[in-house]
DNA sequence: GATATAAATTGAATCGTTTCATCTAGGAGG
DNA sequence: CCTCCTAGATGAAACGATTCAATTTATATC
């Protein structure tokens, strides 16, 4: 049906070898060339990636692993991905592991047999010795947004711990003292970090910690709901509540309309991940922004690098800066 | 290095014909397929899709295009494709034409290269020659939420015209009557639609309609903005104004809060797409919401029932219901 | 002009499947 | 016992590229 490097060849009279070798960018005498072409242009000639697949064991493509797909977060990633790789020739295959682990096993033996070159995973769960035992350490792969146990891979992280500390400590010096935190699971290592950072801002400022004013999430909205709810409710609530991610900060929100407290008066608060967010509601919410975009062009360029064989010191961390951005939703107590 | 079907074929000391036979599911005798089932487990044999696929001339991957991936509307529709055609075995390639048809038209050539089976389109602007161009009626496509004109093509689409009467007909009993619509470029289909819901309300009321009020922008949170502002800069401006898709909405609440329009006070407002702003801000918003997921799961089946060659009433159009949710965001004048 | 060297070209083998014409064995029917 | 079927099995020939050892052609040097 379709011509073949064989008709090429054929019609402008050379051999296979020589069109593939010409296709393929290497040197090809100056006469044959225009043979080549015009042989291509006449048969509308299209090389099968299939089959060169076959002999290359390269596809040319690279999947994108996340615990869900429907959010912006994972969305802004996969599309800094697809902008990056599309300049060399790569698609992006999509996959949801839906926040399950064994779904993510799955996934990642589905992608490994279908031979894409290389893999970006946000892992979910903090232990990752499933990705490996699938992946082996031939097929490239790179971590981001979280680092797992287990697996020794490129990643592409967030500071959380500084970026949440900058946000806490703002708290800090208005006067707060009682500051809730609503926050993701103990064993998701995005969590923890933004915990660590929380801590560590009371310990520097050598202060007291409410473990009892730390509440643990699953990073849904309905949970950001219920512990911002809960926090309230409480004997003697905070003065503020920071929410570490973006689905539990719509929650909060909700919860805090719902209630009918008044921001900033009854309450500072300070939010996660997006920039919209801040603008959209009154009064204006501060925010800790992650460079989404930033993140998939990282995971993409790193690798890349790793796809066509560099090596150079692995496993390699890219830490990259998130931001406070203060708006009207806080207050000096 | 990884096992074949004739190391399998060797080891079961049976023929690669038979193996191959059943692998895809033909009858083959008990004792061999005890024997190939042992081997293929000694081994750890995993079929090459790769080879197959050249064979075949099927990649069991479809592709996704649409005019930008970082969206909520994008990306739980994608979300919707990739959960259904899971388990058929489908992988998803994504691809966003960043709102530009030569870079549609372009995504199209290079996922038809890549062999792909099947492609689900949100097309970017209102001519869609192009893709049949590209595609040809061999390679299965669909539409969504957008049809285009020059492509005979299956849709899933959204009943807008009816969303949105509803929404403006609403308005309409509250005693509005200069009802303002923040609306999408006049080539885009969804955008055609919502209008025409619009002015159908008018026409149907028997109502004097004042196109000034009707603003065209490009579906964007920065033209959400800038329009709303106009309208409300207006010498008589609107009593209640209705914005027509999710991130222009995000806009116009900017500006509102910006001017430090009272809603729904001095102004009634509904918007568009995402069900989480209505609960979200304060006053809860009124909304228009579509069935993302939903358009998501039935493109995909109806892809995958052309993708087995079930041609039954081609071209089929699917129109799903939109759902207006009243909020506390409009008021009786 | 002869020789040495480098650059292009050739075409067959290969990648790992599917497929198809051909063959085999075993059971049914007379 | 022979013939006729049929369900399974066989193995070679694709699919459409790349690659490599061998060969031809071109270029440079003396």
């Amino acid at each position: 049906m379709a011509a073949t490097i064989k008709d090429v060849a054929a019609l402008a009279q050379v051999s296979v070898g020589t069109v593939s070798r010409y296709l393929n960018g290497y040197e090809v005498s100056e006469a044959n060339k225009r043979k080549i072409d015009e042989a291509i242009r006449r048969l509308d000639f299209k090389l099968n990636p299939v089959a060169r697949s076959l002999k290359t064991s390269k596809s040319m493509t690279v999947a994108v692993v996340v615990p869900a797909l429907a959010n912006i977060f994972s969305m802004s990633i996969i599309e800094g991905i697809e902008r990056h790789l599309d300049q060399y020739g790569y698609s992006v295959i999509v996959c949801d592991s839906q926040s399950d682990v064994q779904k993510e096993k799955a996934k990642l033996q589905f992608v490994k047999d279908k031979y894409v070159d290389g893999v970006v995973i946000m892992p979910t769960g903090s232990d990752g010795t499933h990705i490996t035992e699938v992946l082996g350490d031939e097929l490239p792969a790179v971590l981001m947004d979280r680092l797992v146990e287990g697996a020794k891979l490129d990643a592409v992280l967030v500071d959380n711990v500084n970026a949440v500390y900058q946000a806490v400590e703002r708290l800090i010096t208005l006067g707060h003292r009682r500051i809730g935190m609503i926050t993701g699971p103990k064993d998701i290592y995005t969590a923890k970090e933004r915990q660590e950072g929380y801590r560590r801002v009371f310990v520097d400022y050598n202060l007291p910690m409410d473990e009892n004013l730390i509440r643990y999430g699953d990073y849904t909205e309905d949970t950001g709901y219920k512990l911002m709810s809960e926090l309230m409710r409480l004997d003697c609530p905070p003065t503020a509540v920071f929410v570490a991610n973006y689905e539990m900060t719509i929650g909060a929100i909700m919860a805090v309309n719902e209630i009918g407290i008044q921001i900033p008066d009854q309450l500072s608060l300070i939010g996660f991940d997006q920039l919209e967010l801040s603008k959209l509601i009154k009064p204006s919410l501060s925010v800790v922004v992650q460079p989404m975009a930033e993140i998939g062009q990282k995971a993409a360029e790193m690798l890349y690098q790793r796809m066509r064989g560099n090596c150079d010191n692995f496993p390699q961390v890219i830490r990259l800066k998130a931001h406070f951005i203060e708006g009207q939703s806080i207050k000096r107590l």
